[in-house]
DNA sequence: TTGCTAGATGAGAATGATTCCCATTTGCAA
DNA sequence: TTGCAAATGGGAATCATTCTCATCTAGCAA
């Protein structure tokens, strides 16, 4: 149960930096997504955070609050829906097999090069806060 | 003319490539892409094109096919929607301003790079066909 | 050119995700 | 502990998207 109150306090932790308030509801969705492996729609979370916990609409609210807040970001997986994720870290990126749709993460993706020169290309940008970059192939199954 | 009779033909050949019948549906919505300087949602794209050209059922339906097949591709400039675009040139990304929502495209991205990168770091992945970019950051105005 | 037919669209109803409203509850600072 | 602004519950309302099916048409074959 250490690994728990750990994330239990890291949670609670966030919420305090964004100045909002501790309930069960946040939790339960902050939660959720730390135990997720995957990235999830807002029907998924609404579907998996248990009735109890938060009726539906506040989990939109939440969603909303939390992407706002940068406490989560929405992912492009060409699915047919947005996914959201935790956006503690920047870079933090997918591969997905447009054959299956088996899905990996992987970081190391070289923001910096990128991000100075697309600034050379755009002088009429000044920063490069955050970077998202989605790649989309074939796994060796299906290739 | 000449412009206009050059992508109305290129449109038609595209829908041709795609076993798709060239029908002014189709066109209109081919052309306010080509004539549009950024992603639309998929409710504007609803309101530009006119309702004598395309009823709005026909528009989704048609956004659909485009994507499945390629046509189009969606894009997510974290507004509160997803947007689409033309999926004609693999290198095409975007710089978004968060202050005041200014839009850029770059290319030059070295996905070779990246794509190397990550298939090295997942062994389960054999090849890359496309990628995502998009950067977010500052304008000079809002810096 | 005409006729044929699978594919495409029109029109509006149906669906279903998301938001709104407001009464009630609750986290948390003083 | 108290007070109150913030958050939530519950269900109705909204609105984007999809469905259904009758009608139309693009484009091929004769």
């Amino acid at each position: 149960m250490k690994k728990k109150n750990a994330s239990l306090d890291r949670s609670k932790l966030l919420l305090k930096e964004k100045n909002l308030r501790c309930t069960p509801a946040r939790l339960a969705v902050l939660a959720l997504f730390e135990s997720s492996d995957h990235p999830m729609s807002s029907q998924e979370v609404v579907a998996r955070v248990s009735r109890g916990t938060a009726y539906q609409a506040t989990i939109y609210r939440i969603l909303k609050s939390f992407t706002d807040l940068g406490i989560l970001r929405t992912v492009n997986l060409r699915h047919e829906h947005v996914d959201y994720e935790l956006a503690l870290h920047s870079d933090h990126h997918h591969i997905v097999c447009t054959g299956c749709g088996k899905l990996e993460k992987f970081e190391g993706c070289d923001a910096e090069s990128i991000a100075k020169k697309a600034l050379k290309k755009c002088p009429s940008f000044k920063t490069i806060n955050e970077h998202a970059i989605e790649l989309f192939g074939l796994c060796v199954r299906c290739a």
